[in-house]
DNA sequence: ATAATAAAAGACTAATTAGTATTTTATATA
DNA sequence: TATATAAAATACTAATTAGTCTTTTATTAT
C-alpha cells in the first residue's frame, strides 16, 4: 500500500518533529543511520520534501534537516502524498475495475473502515499532534538503544 | 500490500467457485475477459495455482480451469501465499526495523485489528463460504453487465 | 580567502513486479 | 487418426520501485 519511500519518509519527518527545531539540524547521514534507512535514499526522499514545503534545510556547516513550527502544523497525510502521489489510498485493496460502495468486493465491510480511520489519523492530526501523541505513548520510530 | 497478481489470482478463483465445476470449465481467455484481467497474466497465475492444487485443470477442448469440491474447501489465503509468498501480512504498515507488539509505530493500533480482521476472513473462511457469502451479499467480482 | 561541511541536483544501476509472446503437450471430437 | 482446442512450460520485454554515486552550490568557521 505504501512504498518504502514514503514509509521511511514519514518515519524521517516524525523522527525529526521529535527531536530538531530551526537550531537543532540533522543531517540525511545522521538520520538515515539513525533510523536504519539507506542514507542516500533518506536524502534525495528529504530534499523532495523541502521543495514541497513539508521540511525546512539549511547548506553547509552545522547544517542539516529540520522542522520549522510552520513545518509542524502540517499532516502526515502531505507526506504520503508527495511521495507517493495523491491517490495513496483511492485505489485499494482487491482492484476492481470499477469498485465502489454499490459494487463492493468480499473485503469491501474490512478494509473500508481502516482506510477511513488510517485516512482520519493521517489528516485530521498535525505532525505536531502525532509527534506528541507517540511520545506520550512511549512509541518507538527507531529500536536503537533508546 | 497485496500484489496485482494475487489480487488477480483471488478474483478469478472466487469467481471459478461460484461458476465453474468437474464439468463446467473456463478457459484462461474466458476468466481474464470477464474479469478484465490481462488474459496472459491470469493463465499464468491459475497454471500456478494448479500446480499448488488450489485448482483443478483440463487440457484441451471442453478443457479448462475450474474448482473441484476439495479445491473448495481451501481457505483464501493460500492462494495468496501461493501467489505472494509466506510472508504477504506479515511485513506492515511503517515497516519499523524491528517492529512489534512491544515497539509500536504510530499506527500499529489501527493496523494490527485491520490485518486481525482480514487474516480471519482469509483463513478461517473456506472459499466455498466466502463465495457464498459473495453470492448471498449480492457482491460483485466484475462489473459487466452481472 | 580557504577549507570543510552538508544540501541540491541529476545521472546512474539494480531489483522487483507486471505483462506478453512462443512453443510444447495433452485431449476431446469429428 | 487428423484436427482443433486449451493448458503447461518457458522465454521474453516493459514498467516501476529501490537504491547508489557523482558533481555542483551554498554556508560556516578557521
Ligand atoms: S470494493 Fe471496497 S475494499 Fe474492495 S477494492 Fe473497492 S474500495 Fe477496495
Ligand atoms: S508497529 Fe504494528 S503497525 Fe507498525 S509496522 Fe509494526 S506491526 Fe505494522
Amino acid at each position: 500500500m505504501l512504498s518504502n519511500a514514503s514509509k521511511y519518509a514519514v518515519r524521517a519527518v516524525l523522527f525529526l518533529a521529535d527531536k530538531s527545531d530551526a537550531s537543532t539540524k540533522y543531517s540525511a547521514k545522521a538520520i538515515g543511520e539513525e533510523l536504519e534507512i539507506p542514507v542516500y535514499f533518506i536524502a534525495k526522499l528529504l530534499q523532495q520534501l523541502v521543495k514541497a514545503g513539508l521540511v525546512s534545510s539549511s547548506k553547509g556547516p552545522k547544517g542539516g534537516f529540520y522542522l520549522s513550527e510552520e513545518n509542524l502544523q502540517n499532516n502526515a497525510c502531505k507526506i504520503l502524498h508527495e511521495i507517493d502521489g495523491e491517490d495513496v489510498f483511492s485505489h485499494c485493496f482487491m482492484g476492481l475495475p470499477r469498485c465502489g460502495d454499490k459494487n463492493p468486493c468480499p473485503v469491501h465491510h474490512i478494509v473500508s473502515p481502516f482506510k477511513d480511520k488510517l485516512m482520519a489519523k493521517f489528516q485530521k492530526q498535525s505532525i505536531k499532534e502525532l509527534s506528541d501523541e507517540i511520545d506520550e505513548k512511549g512509541m518507538y520510530l527507531s529500536l536503537k538503544d533508546s
